[in-house]
DNA sequence: ATTATATAGTTAGTTATCAAACTAATTATT
DNA sequence: AATAATTAGTTTGATAACTAACTATATAAT
């Protein structure tokens, strides 16, 4: 029965992640809302911190995500003024994103609107201690992504 | 800029969060489909190991999710005959769920299609640090779950 | 050059979840 | 006893993700 406990544990860790990425995700969104939702402004956020003019091929790949429900995500943030599409001279196929002005400004706004959870949390949560499973959640992370596809991950 | 730091780590961790749910979620589908979806898997198995006999209600509160979206999955499962819906004889807004024979049999052949999924991982990826991370999700999936309702938790 | 293959992105349809609002039954209050 | 408040479960409608299949373009192979 050794490794069928073990098993279990396994279980259980994956139902962990699950429930808290569910009840952190809703989170999330209720302090987003009603702007943006939390896809959207994960991509915004990553052309402010990592940089825009990517295409959207390249940010599905970077948000672990298809391409049609990248397609949907930057539809959104074009429709509300976030983003410009950008074809791309050389390959009539291809599309750049960047973020506006305005996309910018509701970036900013949504940092704004969570920051103050996240201070909640590093004054109620021991802090430390989330950091310190980020190497293994980066290593399962990668391991379950290269499985997935063992050639070049999605 | 050092608050800055640390709130993007946080960041990083809950995405990473998100990213594993997906691959692990998406990989565990696979393996059930078709006879079963994981949410369906997790009730079944829920019910051979801990025990059945529970009330919808309760099944969300177990689940972290809400109460129509247990409705939906127990009506999946009464459709395929896993599990019977029983009315409560001494009051009669209430149900109570019990798996069948069916319903074992369908559980068993989850756990024989997952098993390798699991064996493949605890062969290629040190389980250990996994189940060392644990404590940690448990006590922030507790967190995150008073926070969102410092009374009752759901 | 033609044809086959691969790539970028979209469209269509499905599914699982949620929130809000509802019905029915029970319990508490006046 | 009558009424109000609560609880159990469902229905409805919305959303965000997925897969499969498609169009259009570019690249590779014969």
């Amino acid at each position: 029965m050794r490794k069928t406990h073990q098993t279990d544990a396994v279980f259980r860790v994956f139902n962990e992640l699950g429930i808290i990425n569910q009840l952190s995700n809703a989170e999330f969104q209720r302090a987003l809302a009603p702007d943006l939702n939390t896809s959207e402004f994960g991509v915004l956020n990553h052309f402010v911190r990592v940089g825009d003019g990517k295409t959207p091929s390249e940010l599905a790949r970077i948000f672990q995500m298809t391409k049609p429900s990248m397609t949907a995500i930057i539809g959104k943030l074009e429709q509300k003024g976030f983003v410009n599409v950008i074809p791309s001279e050389t390959d009539r196929r291809r599309k750049t994103i960047e973020i506006t002005a305005s996309g910018r400004t509701a970036r900013d706004a949504g940092i704004a609107a969570t920051a103050p959870l996240i201070e909640t949390l590093q004054a109620d949560f021991p802090v430390d201690d989330l950091l310190a499973i980020q190497p293994v959640l980066e290593r399962l992370r990668i391991y379950l992504d290269q499985r997935r596809n063992p050639i070049d991950g999605l």
